[in-house]
DNA sequence: TTAACATCTGAACATCTGCTCAATCGTTTC
DNA sequence: GAAACGATTGAGCAGATGTTCAGATGTTAA
């Protein structure tokens, strides 16, 4: 080929675009919240207590023989889940029980689930 | 006091909930999905991005004005979210537009931000 | 008072993560 | 062809993260 057809692309006008998605995100103090969030349920270890608690509550040495690791590993969890008010602590002599404080964690699971199962 | 009632603590069968626990945790595949899924958005900048394509599909440049970080830093975040199938690439020319290709992501974004706006 | 038990805490550690920098690839334009 | 431009890639780095270990705290039982 010694001529090729100009390539005409679809116009794209940048400034437009980028101020209308800055809107879409909105201010960055609700964008940090969501992804802390997210991110709390992100972990694993962390999911795993959150089901767990879903339906009874459950002592931390109950919580540790369930996922495998160490006491200390699951208060240290317990303090962060507690800090974030996803969850609440009940003493009863040397025990503590920990259940769920929060109602909307079913409903973030429920709806992920089902994203996830309708992947192809 | 010289003397004390006795203590008597709630009765709690270890080994029952345990047990009881461990079927609400399923298999530890679909918790590894789950986390996985909320792990995506629980980074600020992966979140800004998806937020951002809602609206519209954008270039790589764009989204790197949009949020403030590098080109690169961009398309790094953007071919994780092209492995995860939460985005998709349309070429054309030099530059590469990404729009969502995930419908339950919003579903997602909406409960979590309930969820936060709900809070004491 | 001891001893045993459940939980909590701080420190150290290894790993993971997200970013930038530099170089490269592909496309368009001169 | 050469230069400009957008996008991609890999290496390297600093910071965050989750775990264990050792020790401390508080409670119950002997």
């Amino acid at each position: 080929m010694t001529r090729s057809k100009p390539h005409n692309h679809q116009a794209h006008n940048h400034q437009e675009a980028i101020r209308a998605a800055r809107k879409a995100i909105g201010d960055s103090d609700s964008v940090w919240g969501l992804a802390e969030t997210f991110k709390v349920l992100s972990d694993p270890t962390r999911l795993k207590i959150v089901l767990a608690l879903l339906k009874e509550e459950l002592c931390v040495l109950d919580i540790a023989a369930l996922i495998g690791i160490t006491d200390s590993a699951v208060s240290h969890q317990m303090r962060l889940l507690k800090t974030l008010r996803l969850v609440k602590q009940r003493k009863d002599g040397k025990m503590a029980f920990y259940s769920l404080e929060d109602e909307h964690i079913e409903d973030l699971i429920r709806v992920a689930t089902r994203h996830i199962s309708e992947k192809s």
